[in-house]
DNA sequence: CGTCGAACTTCCGCTGGGTGAAAGTGCCGG
DNA sequence: CCGGCACTTTCACCCAGCGGAAGTTCGACG
């Protein structure tokens, strides 16, 4: 065949599902066939099995959306749906007490993923979107993920440039390390109008055996904000989760090996 | 190859997902080969490239589990997170004036799929779980659906055999037929302990205007219930779902082409 | 109403990615 | 030390998948 060698057949299904995105959740064929980089001919071949199978589906309009069956699938993921049966119950205590923003995430690869959000009526506007992205860097609930990855996963977004959201964004690696290890020593993390100016969140992570699943926060208006009493109930409601999830009540030994200001590599 | 000739790839890579359940998520590469049919290095191969890919995720276990990549393409389904992230308020609005169960549900083939649940503390117990399937002819989600469906869909449902789960579950096809109609012209079903002895449960159909597209209910304990009275509340979030949907304010005319008791087919 | 173009569908002969039995490896528990 | 189980890798074969190109459908435009 012409086929560049090395494209299994799977990696193509696979590109085929990745070129949907929450800002393109319908597409044509030939939109399809063009962002995934394969021939037109392939992709009407691939996407009839995927039709079928319900892995997508095909509107009246003839667009390819996500289909229901890929959605009860992925809705087993442990560490999706699972995870947000667990918190849920929590995270709406956390609601009627503070009616206020509460969000779930957990760290995939060098970004966050949101598994849940609460969104007060009343409380201050999120651009977050359950099933979105967003750096590690910047939220509450990415602080707490951070701080607690692998060292190595620390390393590579320390090493890459840090997008700047607002001018209090921290982009200076140096500072971001020391913001980590504070973030390790105090159990919680704040971040105030590092994303947008008008917000501030305050984020606990949740723990299991292995170490920190996942983050729950708190998002408030910055002027309507006092962290330090927050952050107990955040607290609190991570410790709940972090029991649920078999931790033992001490958290675990830092996962870093070195306190940042004594790693010199 | 000794492979049976019409067995693809893609069908392949499908059934692996396949065989991810509620009951069963997390699965060993034995296992799943076992319950995919399929050879253990054909299994070892693709299990392989859908890890690499976020698919699937191996445990410390060395289980797989669906993993949160799957999870992400999934919430891009308009009929799963997309009508979810429309419906919750309502629900919310619902669950704060009664405290009882609200479900949200469409249909997929011949069975229900639960979109979102709130489960009130306090409410009666239910048994579904979001992500999960149904049948059709016994809950009242579920007959509100089959009501509107196409209705070759109907006539399959009514041509198999209907599983009985209470003394009140309608098998016989002809009383189901005329129940269908009834909640067509009344506008709301009601199913009472036809799934279990304690739950009654009122739903009304969310119109969009290629037909309806998903059903919304409220399940409360049967010796509390008031059918009548919680009727209007339910069809009121129906109709406030259906408007944001761009279904116009009066019902499109029926699916069903000819009133039940006059096709004697 | 005919023409054009874009999007989609089907066709066909070639070929390398996929195949699965079997051998190899690693890890228990006895 | 051995047998058993689960997983991983190998290898020669061959058909599923390939993609360019031709065919079809449909709506827009003059």
């Amino acid at each position: 065949m012409r086929a560049q060698p090395g494209r299994s057949v799977t990696s193509k299904v696979l590109a085929l599902l990745a070129v949907f995105t929450p800002a393109s959740p319908a597409l044509t064929l030939s939109e399809l066939a063009r962002r995934a980089g394969l021939p037109l001919s392939t992709v009407h071949r691939r996407v009839a099995e995927l039709v079928e199978w319900g892995a997508l589906e095909r509107g009246d309009d003839g667009r390819y959306r996500i289909g229901l069956r890929l959605w009860e699938v992925g809705s087993l993921a442990p560490r999706g749906l699972a995870l947000r049966e667990l918190a849920l119950p929590v995270m709406e205590d956390l609601y009627e007490v503070t009616h206020e923003n509460v969000q779930l995430a957990v760290r995939q690869d060098l970004e966050l993923v949101f598994i849940e959000r609460i969104a007060g009526r009343y409380a201050v506007p999120v651009l977050t979107r359950v099933g979105g992205r967003f750096a590690l860097h910047a939220t509450g609930v990415g602080l707490v993920l951070l701080a607690h990855a692998p060292a190595e996963v620390q390393e590579q977004v320390l090493a890459a440039p840090l997008e700047r959201y607002t001018d209090l964004t921290i982009t200076d690696p140096r500072r971001l390390r020391g913001c980590l290890a504070e973030v390790r020593r105090v159990g919680y993390a704040v971040s105030d109008r590092q994303v947008t100016m008008d917000a501030l969140s305050v984020a606990a992570p949740i723990r299991a055996p292995e170490g920190v699943l996942a983050a729950i926060s708190l998002v408030v208006a910055h002027d309507r904000a006092d962290p330090v009493a927050l952050a107990p109930l955040v607290q609190a409601a991570g410790r709940v989760l972090s029991r649920a999830l078999g931790a033992s009540r001490r958290p675990p030994p830092a996962r870093v090996p070195l306190p940042p200001d004594q790693r010199r590599q």
